[in-house]
DNA sequence: ATATTCTTCGGACAGGACGACAAAGAAAGT
DNA sequence: ACTTTCTTTGTCGTCCTGTCCGAAGAATAT
């Protein structure tokens, strides 16, 4: 009698939930399919394409497009900065933390789904409050990662910083994402110009000439 | 009777054709709108209202939506190129080029159309061949900008270059791309600091400390 | 086996956008 | 006034998409 509906499941209950993973397989395959048609192009038949499911099962799992692609968006955004988070969390030297970082902050290639994403939905920030937080989220996140590291090599003596480390976390983020449009776009700039770019300025801010790309130590 | 079409024009030609100056409102109202309701969902309804005409109009102007977006995002980039380039021959002195330019790469605030298309058209580069030409024309144009603000200040003296004069352009041009996104969107960073951080580096760069925020060169 | 609940499917439906078309309207020459 | 050409408009048909919905299928407890 108490709590009928969560403790009285005698007889009922009779298939047990086990929406997460469809759920995550239509995440997935939604973003293959914004990346391969563009965010703007993408309709709910290519995600059930993609899945190998027909349309009505993703109509089933989410109430609609937007929401399912606010949930893309958000997971990208996780995905990406845990990922790199991680990645400096493996690295004790501030210097290789943040050649680390500055590595795995561009994308590896044009097809880099990760963050062939973030930059679909670049545009939506403007329009929709949710995916202006998300978008901030991405940035705060990026922004902490940066300055933690540059704070502590400072603070260690490694780095003799040339201006705020606010100043360079926030350059270092800017470059990053610039760069990363131009390796994701078509814009014919190679990822390898890209990092020696970024790594150029992360030697000229930290007055460390060892990250300098010229020094074998950053882009190698 | 030799050339009919073209050169018998006695009493042909009643009504003369004045499409352009049709076809450059309708570009106009298509800026507008795009920037409104954002590029993915602009119709030509919205540009026929914005432009106060019927639907049919438009299309009796342009064949489709996407010869219409490609006119306006070409537009858009020549516009914002000149007006820039203009900016710097306006100056003598390579610092005051080089202060003009930056600020004038950032948009004015989040309303700010002529940036604000250049960023809705952003993604397409990567699925359109015709808008990665005209992205790739808009960073060439940018960074030629640059280059020759930074070699010539480096040629007179003014400036001392720590790094490649390449890799200092290019870097201005993504840290503006960048933080001309986050101004236009709704990331909450106000142009003020964005251009702090703008002239931050520059000072760096070109080992120029009038340059700094701090100083009141520049962004005072 | 059977009942119960969860999951999937595909068709029917409505809504909206685009493109075509033809007629009306405007501007200039004769 | 009349003709010719250019411009605009409104409507219609077509196509496509997202959503709804009922039925079929699958998984588990009894």
């Amino acid at each position: 009698m108490f709590f009928r509906h969560t403790t009285d499941a005698r007889n009922l209950l009779a298939r047990p939930k086990r929406q997460d993973a469809r759920r995550e397989a239509l995440l997935q395959a939604a973003g293959v399919a914004i990346q391969r048609r563009g965010l703007h192009a993408t309709r709910v038949r290519d995600i059930a394409d993609q899945a190998g499911v027909a349309a009505g099962t993703v109509t089933y799992y989410f109430r609609d497009l937007d929401e399912l692609f606010r949930l893309v968006f958000a997971q990208a955004v996780d995905r990406f900065c845990t990922q790199r988070e991680r990645e400096a969390a493996a690295h004790e030297d501030p210097r290789d933390q943040l050649a680390a970082v500055l590595r795995h902050g561009l994308p590896t290639g044009p097809d880099d789904q990760l963050c062939c994403l973030l930059y679909e939905f670049s545009p939506h920030a403007r329009h929709r409050d949710s995916d202006a937080q998300l978008r901030r989220e991405l940035y705060e996140r990026q922004l902490h990662l940066y300055r933690d590291v540059l704070t502590r090599g400072h603070a260690s003596g490694r780095f003799d910083l040339r201006r705020p480390a606010e100043e360079i976390a926030a350059n270092l983020v800017a470059l990053e994402d610039a760069y990363g449009y131009h390796v994701i776009a078509r814009t014919f700039m190679p990822r390898q110009q890209a990092e020696e770019h970024l790594f150029g300025y992360a030697a000229l801010a930290t007055a460390d000439p060892s990250l300098a790309p010229e020094n074998h130590y950053g882009p190698g």
